[in-house]
DNA sequence: GGTGAAAGCGAGGACCA
DNA sequence: TGGTCCTCGCTTTCACC
């Protein structure tokens, strides 16, 4: 699948994942190409699925959340069946921002945004106790974001 | 700071963390507005911080990232120069993609992604562990994401 | 808040080296 | 691969409602 980056590839991604509203001129210019194979570089990313979109990144403050919390899940049962119904459920709730099925004491790792503590309690309490096959949870409040940018290295 | 956003005002964001790449005029088309109003607006959310940069979105996959491990850090003590020390020699390492100061039993929440699990052992071994004042450390791997579009919800 | 017009530039493709 | 050229449509900024 990585049909093996060159230099120049490698330029873009970096360029692009620190800047995706570059334009083709911009970009082409930034790796010391003309418009058309810059072009038709980027197309041969997002196809080959090196690229797989492009995001506009919005502040959780400025839109009012206040509170990031890490919630661990363990399950009661690990069930295909009890994963599947959790795992549905979780992509119709939009303060879920990001979830992990992961290895060790827990089941399932997730990110919540809530406007301020008072209104996580409450989450926790009506939405996420809820979930199907839920056993316990445990959270953990984000003071401070120390890298928030998640850039994928690009090496070289 | 959040100086109202009015319904227009959201289903830009909506669009614009949907896919960055839109053009002014297919944005301005898809919140029925002319080019002019709809590119002021976007200018306004970026100034005001809403809209805070733009990222194309790599996959972790392609780019030979096999592993996505989550690691709990705890630290020798809680002062602020430790604290300080640990989270700049943290913003040199591309391979930590982010980190929170979190609440609890652990005192950082680090993303990190690996080539494959040999790799992140050696990681962990020689960065991970040797960082300032880490006292102890707790990994998770993610086996799968679950909800990997961290898109912030703009309500309405 | 909104519209419409105008100038210049970039997108996207055909074609050559 | 990379470069040139070309056309259409878009961006960006007006002045104005």
């Amino acid at each position: 699948m990585p049909q093996s980056l060159d230099r120049t590839d490698k330029a873009l991604l970096i360029a692009l994942q620190d800047n995706a509203r570059l334009t083709n001129a911009e970009l082409a210019d930034s790796v010391a190409l003309t418009t058309s194979p810059c072009w038709r570089r980027v197309k041969l990313l997002e196809e080959s699925g090196v690229i797989t979109g492009y995001q506009a990144i919005l502040s959780p403050k400025a839109l009012g959340y206040g509170v990031t919390a890490f919630v661990s899940v363990m399950m009661e049962s690990h069930s295909r069946e009890t994963a599947r119904a959790f795992e549905q459920r979780l992509l119709e709730i939009p303060e879920i921002i990001a979830c992990h099925n992961v290895s060790g004491r827990y089941d399932f790792l997730l990110e919540v945004l809530a406007k301020d503590l008072e209104s996580f309690g409450e989450f926790a309490r009506e939405v996420l106790q809820t979930l199907p096959a839920v056993k316990e949870i445990y959270s953990s409040f984000s003071f401070k974001s120390v890298k928030p940018l998640r850039q994928i290295p690009v090496q070289e």
